[in-house]
RNA sequence: GGCGCUAUCGUCCAGGGGUUAGGACGUGAGAUUCUCAAUCUUAAAACACGGGUUCGAUUCCCGUUAGCGCUACCA
């Protein structure tokens, strides 16, 4: 048994598509899956929509996603794998010795400057791993273009020469292929070539069931990558559109897929993406993260939103984190829930603000503030926090939300945040007692 | 228009000639908690339609409809 070879060729058009992202994925998956070679390939014949500088977007995309590819193009400029050159814009020659072998048999000719090849007109099948065996009748299939006017071979032509040249054994792409499967055979055919194994995977679609294009929401890879979201949460999404493993759970790791993926079992239907269960599914990946491994993200974008500069107490940060991370699904989220740890100058919710900062509630922080002032940096921990609301509240004939309630609103200027006593410990006795004061002050008639 | 692919809750995915058609997201209700998130309980929610085949079809076959794709000197 020959040893798998598939490939995953993009454009470089500045912008990496999530079905693009699926297609490299399902390549890698089968790849690993079967101890094959995974093949990056550069599909630049278009120099009017693409540019050399936008395959740094590839690359990234595919790193982000934690797809390793074993041939093609490196991000340090050099090139791996003996197939190559692996961008099509540097493969002129090659393809220009498989049109003039069409033309020397008199299977291609030349028409107004264009080559064209001669499609042949009976009917064929499709063998797909995915699809089952598919006929095409070509009776009125016209010829097919494979060079242009201006000299530059076409898509199909460069397609099927590449794949054929890199020794590609299954060639696993977006289902919007499949219908033109029957030219590449026919070309194979008419080079004396064996061709690959195909497989063609459903398309993703829109919420609303439209084909899902480059301006669409939530179709561009570094859209999520600056939303926050978790690589391993999107790739594990991408995952279940279009394959399962059959025993109803969601959330699993890669390394499970790559034992159970096989190209048999992926659905044959489109499937519509749904944000709402991306989101749930970074949720738990978010929860389930370590601090470590969400730290150069948060920091990231809380400087990028300007809630901290470059010199954060790295303990402090981290003690910041990991309260708020209990709480939220996505790294966008953090700015808002972060800020008050780093600024005093926040806003009140103002509803909230009307809402809890009641001569009652303020009266509460007052109390709160004498009570709390009572401990040391030492003893101003959760626990102990918590002993003390709890205390005051029993001696007041409170329930302990209403002290809590105020107390959260004064020192974060937020109705909602992580546990209070958690929260305050955080934030540390001096910030507490000030912002308390301040909060009683502010509000008071 | 022609050709091709597809059709199970709103969405994603199981299932499969006889099932109370299963799970997840989302949605509703309740419990718990200092808020939120999480968690727990619970509810509503689907086999597109019409013909066959069969004792029996959501499952197999055909058709219809719908969606998507291809039909470029785009990829």
């Amino acid at each position: 048994m020959e040893s798998v070879r598939v490939r995953f060729a993009p454009s470089p058009t500045g912008m990496f598509h999530i079905g693009s992202a699926r297609t490299a994925l399902f390549n890698w998956l089968y790849a690993r899956h079967t101890g094959g070679t995974f093949i990056l390939r550069i599909e630049d014949t278009d120099a009017a929509r693409n540019k050399p500088e936008y395959v740094g977007v590839i690359f990234e995309s595919l790193r982000w996603l934690g797809l390793d590819w074993d041939e093609g193009p490196q991000p340090d400029g050099s090139v791996k794998g003996e197939k190559g050159p692996y961008s099509q814009s540097q493969r002129g020659e090659i393809y220009r010795r498989y049109v003039d072998k069409l033309l020397s048999e008199g299977k291609a000719y030349e028409s107004d400057g264009a080559i064209k090849f001669k499609t042949p007109k009976t009917p064929i099948t499709v063998p797909d791993l995915i699809c089952g065996d598919i006929q095409f009748d070509r009776t009125n299939e016209p010829d097919l273009v494979i060079q242009r006017k201006d000299g530059s071979p076409v898509f199909h032509l460069v397609n099927v020469v590449d794949d054929l040249e890199m020794d590609v054994t299954h060639v696993i792409r977006g289902e919007d292929h499949l219908s033109n499967t029957h030219k590449h055979l026919a070309l194979i055919e008419a080079f004396g070539a064996k061709p690959p194994r195909y497989a063609h995977i459903p398309l993703i679609l829109n919420p609303n069931g439209s084909k899902m294009s480059k301006r669409d929401e939530g179709s561009s890879i570094q859209g999520y990558l600056e939303q926050g979201y978790l690589p391993e949460a999107v790739r594990n999404y991408l995952c279940l559109l279009g394959w399962s493993p059959k025993d109803n759970r969601e959330v699993l790791p890669i390394e499970e897929v790559v034992a159970k993926f096989d190209l048999p079992q992926v659905n044959r239907a489109n499937a519509r993406f749904d944000i709402d269960k991306l989101f749930w599914i970074n949720g738990e990946y978010f929860r389930a993260a370590t601090i470590e491994s969400i730290e150069p993200l948060a920091l990231s974008i809380l400087r990028r939103h300007g809630v901290i500069g470059d010199d954060v107490d790295p303990v402090y940060f981290r003690a910041a984190l990991s309260i708020v991370k209990e709480k939220i699904k996505l790294g966008r989220e953090l700015p808002d829930w972060m800020r008050c740890f780093f600024h005093d100058d926040f806003e009140f919710d103002p509803e909230a603000a009307k809402k809890v900062f009641t001569p009652e509630g303020l009266a509460n922080i007052g109390k709160l503030r004498e009570r709390l002032a009572g401990l040391d940096d030492k003893n101003f921990t959760a626990a102990e926090l918590e002993k003390e609301f709890k205390a005051l509240a029993a001696v007041s004939g409170q329930k302990v939300g209403a002290l809590v309630h105020p107390a959260r609103l004064a020192v974060s200027g937020r109705p909602v945040g992580p546990s209070l006593y958690h929260l305050l410990e955080v934030l540390g006795r001096t910030r507490v007692l000030s912002r308390l004061e301040r909060a009683e002050k502010k509000f008071s008639p």
